[in-house]
DNA sequence: AGCTTTTTTGAACAATCATTCAAGTGATGC
DNA sequence: GCATCACTTGAATGATTGTTCAAAAAAGCT
């Protein structure tokens, strides 16, 4: 078997969702050759321990979310109302799947008290994330503004996604963001 | 030795500080007798498995916050400046450790995929401090408006504890999370 | 003092952990 | 058709996991 029988890009999908599952301690290596259907070997030829898989996966996930953002923006027909979209798809997303919440924040959470280098890199994607909303935003208002708003919906979004934890709480939340950033509904 | 050479709650203070800052998955049998001075036996004499005296650990946690409710309301001059005041703290408490945030938020977040007793006994604590909240905002306002606003609340704070993992953020966070809740400039 | 009860001890348990590696496999270039 | 190469395999590594248990140790009770 000369040639590779996967594609590392489906390697990082299916990891990334066992990683999002059960953090990073509970997922063991066992599980990722179970998920992958790759043998421990193969995944150790490929990358070269469970933190670097763990990494590369989280990077994965990190793209597609930046990536996602700009999309929703580019069809929006305004920025508040692209914004407005993102976070209603962003309920609708943690109706859907019982491990929600986000990726990123997970890992933050989970790894922050051990200085770890994941734990640095969630949080710089989540740092950079806010300035792509801080940046859409001063299309509109002042810099200074838009830095503002851009805080306030950052802690808006994690906020929801802990609370879309809790069960049925999905009609709340709409009302609650809503109220939260009357300036949504602004131009 | 047949006397008890330590006290049940010194033990789980002990413990609290360690699944706190680690999680349930990554606090090892071995940490927890480093941290709390007991042998293996013992702990398994006292608190059945290590499941447990982290349920036990994390009841303590979610009553002693609970409490802190409590008594920073009754010192209050009325609702609205007691949560203020319940949220000024909360900021500076998340400046000052930093394995922060809340330990019921981490439990849950860690053990949801599972659908863990844990997780749901967090969840359950979480609800529960919404619904105090509801209760003394209901002195002030409309039962349908006291609800609204805790759940408001509730958003406000997961999204501050998150917050609070990116560096340096505290003073952006009381500027957020007093344009947030206008209300609580009211009275 | 002697018996009972409660607690402590630390070694031992099987299971699982992340990781390694020598051997095997099959396609590619010559 | 043979050697080379990239990749797969799965057993084995030693460390660590949560948990148990028989023996020891000390206090209370009669």
């Amino acid at each position: 078997m000369a040639k590779k029988q996967y594609q590392r890009e489906d390697v990082l999908d299916n990891v990334i969702t066992l990683f999002w599952q059960q953090g990073f301690a509970a997922s063991s290596i066992q599980q990722i050759t179970k998920a992958t259907g790759l043998k421990p070997g193969s995944i150790y030829h490929e990358f070269e321990s469970k933190e670097k898989l763990f990494q590369e996966a989280l990077a994965r996930y990190a793209a597609s979310s930046i990536d996602s953002i700009h999309k929703k923006m580019a069809n929006a027909s305004n920025v508040n109302q692209g914004i407005k979209q993102i976070l209603t798809d962003l309920i609708e997303q943690s109706k859907a799947c019982d491990y929600c919440g986000c990726f990123l924040i997970k890992t933050q959470l989970e790894l922050a008290s051990q200085g770890n280098t994941l734990y640095q890199f969630a949080s710089a994607q989540l740092a950079s994330i806010e300035k792509i909303y801080a940046q859409y935003l001063s299309r509109v208002y002042s810099d200074e503004l838009a830095k503002t708003y851009a805080a306030q919906l950052m802690t808006v979004i994690f906020g929801i996604r802990i609370y879309g934890y809790q069960a049925d709480s999905a009609n709340t939340i709409t009302q609650t963001f809503n109220a939260l950033l009357p300036w949504l509904n602004e131009h």
